[in-house]
DNA sequence: TGTTCATATGAATATCTATTCATATGATAA
DNA sequence: TTATCATATGAATAGATATTCATATGAACA
């Protein structure tokens, strides 16, 4: 990876500086976890599903008619959302019930809503 | 894309409550934005690069060099970071130094380690 | 116990995107 | 004014992923 450098990598490093700042990276594998994260978070429909859980808990047909879309497409990104442990469910007689499972999320958001908005 | 539908959509659907996220949800537009914020947050290597930054502006050669990657893969996600004005640069000779541009990006990024690491 | 129906899923496709490689750019320093 | 060098960029490639379509699954209810 580092085999096709261009010159400035020869000059101009500065050793102090990235020595200090790779001590204190956080490791490796949080910061994959995080973007892996935000990864689930960078996608509309998903910000949508999420969305519409701040408000109620839904069925899986009922967030695809408020978002009109399909079941299937909804379905497969609740799975999304289930594995990142972002949504829970719950059974009542035939339909499943989401919602979300976490606290971060609601702030997250809200940081991001600000962010957009201002 | 409705068009598709199978059975449930007839029958499940519970319209009051669809009318009523329907009508509290926000602005398709910012729920896009929201998504495309998260989208430039979802990469591992964005991830890294904002974490580099929390602890100090860098040239472009000193963040890679930080990284272990090429100048040419930060210069393109630099220009990722740039275009969603999430970095700031100046210039001091030859060198141009990256920092971030933003106060939400600590904090959205504060929750997340949270997250990550509960 | 068999049927119904809300939900889940596998395969296929189309789109998107991260990195590499090679090279251009353009501000600085001489 | 020219040479240098830190940075930027275009094209190509490989890998990821969102949606669709068709169909499977399995819990509830009769």
């Amino acid at each position: 990876m580092r085999e096709n450098s261009v010159k400035c990598e020869i000059e101009c490093i500065h050793e102090d500086i990235v020595a200090a700042v790779k001590e204190k990276l956080p490791p490796e594998e949080i910061l994959y976890d995080v973007a892996e994260l935000f990864k689930v978070f960078g996608d509309s429909t998903r910000v949508r599903i999420i969305c519409v859980l701040f408000e109620s808990e839904m069925c899986v047909c009922d967030i695809a008619e408020t978002l009109n879309m399909t079941q299937s497409a909804i379905s497969h990104q609740l799975r999304v959302l289930k594995q990142s442990r972002l949504v829970k469910f719950r059974r009542e007689g035939k339909t499943i019930y989401y919602s979300l499972s976490d606290n971060h999320i609601k702030n997250i958001f809200n940081q991001a809503f600000e962010h957009v908005t201002e």
